[in-house]
DNA sequence: ATCGGTCTGTACGCAAGCGAACGTGCGTGC
DNA sequence: GCACGCACGTTCGCTTGCGTACAGACCGAT
């Protein structure tokens, strides 16, 4: 999202940032605690998880370098409902969240981004609930395999059945089926953790609809 | 919402609002077309519907008097990518969508509130994600009745198990099975499109916890 | 080289919900 | 007064995914 700012916004934010090293499985940010960091990704990227009833949890979006963690302190609220963990190793650009606001007042240009990359969340979560309610698990994985690679800029990543059916909201074994069918279709490859996507045109057309709408809706509101 | 304004920033707004009747299964708004009017009902109450693959849909919100319809506008985008529909008959207050972001930039005391607003909305909709896909239809239903009562500020409505059922996502089966459940514990009572409820109590006990989140989020964030 | 932990594959019975269909009763409109 | 339509009840077979369990394969550490 950073380098979609207009470059004297741009290197005015960059100056007050510091880096900081994405971990993988890192929590950057717990429910209903209060905010101390904002979060530009530059490689990697963040998990976005619903947690209700204390331990069931639910992927309900991803943020990448095409976004921020923290853009709800714009709205003047100083936590927010979800659990932000690591999902892919690499590195941020990190901010406190004071001198976030500070430079929020003072910058109508990453106001605007950031306003409008929260419609672009929000856009998101509608479409996670219909998406899990709807569409069965291999289409699911199909769309969180495309949206990490995304954001991964890479074809291959970490991840773990285990993990993957944490973030899908199902079974691990519910997992490794539609897993093995996508790759007994040559779409996808996998060893103990290590993913490779192999088909990107295949996966889009195994994914449910919903990857596309991210997609539109991300390039009508920020693009 | 609009009753929790400042008394100054109250009256401005309602002077430029008109009032407007909310009738019965009328849709406000369409995804992805531009947002004409901004909404704050006094009586009655609005489904947000998150539609998929052009026909199914899936309730993801409930706006009534305690917030607002349309504060997408705030974030300088034109649309939302959910559809609303009047699902409580009754009245609103209604005010064109330029008035309504000249309004809001001549009033912090507004913006503040409905930035707030979306903060809870967001909130609601990262809950509703989780709740679909891990609590079953009984909950969920006892959930939705009493969203409807808080909104509709009346022990009774008009909304029939096909409406249900679409709410929920689920059969209109589903909807006769746990509706009757409900019925035979004494928690609730209905007829032809009728819907009572008996006993509130008993309708929390019989919630999943989803109910007592969404409340607490809203009083920790408008306060 | 061996051990232990992790990751993946497979199997089983079970529950929730699906799609489709049919029946009954209420109530509105002709 | 009758017919039709709507709302609700009930049933059937079926699919998906759940919970649990166990076994093989791989990898890293000792």
């Amino acid at each position: 999202m950073i380098e979609r700012l207009p470059r004297a916004a741009r290197s005015r934010l960059i100056a007050i940032c510091e880096p900081h090293p994405l971990v993988l499985s890192e929590v950057l940010c717990e429910a209903k605690t209060s905010t101390r960091h904002v979060y530009f990704p530059t490689e990697g990227f963040i998990s976005l998880v619903s947690v209700i009833d204390g331990n069931q949890g639910i992927e309900v979006g991803m943020v990448g370098q095409e976004g921020m963690l923290g853009a709800h302190l714009a709205l003047g609220v100083a936590s927010q409902p979800l659990h932000a963990l690591v999902q892919g190793t690499g590195s941020a650009l990190r901010i406190n969240a004071r001198a976030f606001r500070a430079e929020l007042s003072q910058s109508p240009a990453l106001q605007s981004a950031v306003f409008r990359y929260l419609h672009v969340l929000m856009a998101q979560l509608a479409v996670s609930t219909a998406c899990v309610r709807f569409h069965s698990v291999q289409p699911r994985l199909a769309r969180w395999l495309l949206m990490s690679q995304d954001r991964a800029a890479s074809d291959g990543f970490r991840v773990t059945h285990e993990f993957l059916a944490y973030m899908l909201g199902v079974r691990r074994v519910g997992i490794t089926s539609a897993a093995s069918a996508l790759r007994r279709d040559g779409l996808i490859s996998y060893h103990r953790g290590d993913v490779t996507v192999l088909d990107r045109k295949g996966l889009e057309a195994a994914a449910c609809t919903c990857y596309a709408a991210d997609c539109r809706s991300y390039a009508a509101v920020m693009g």
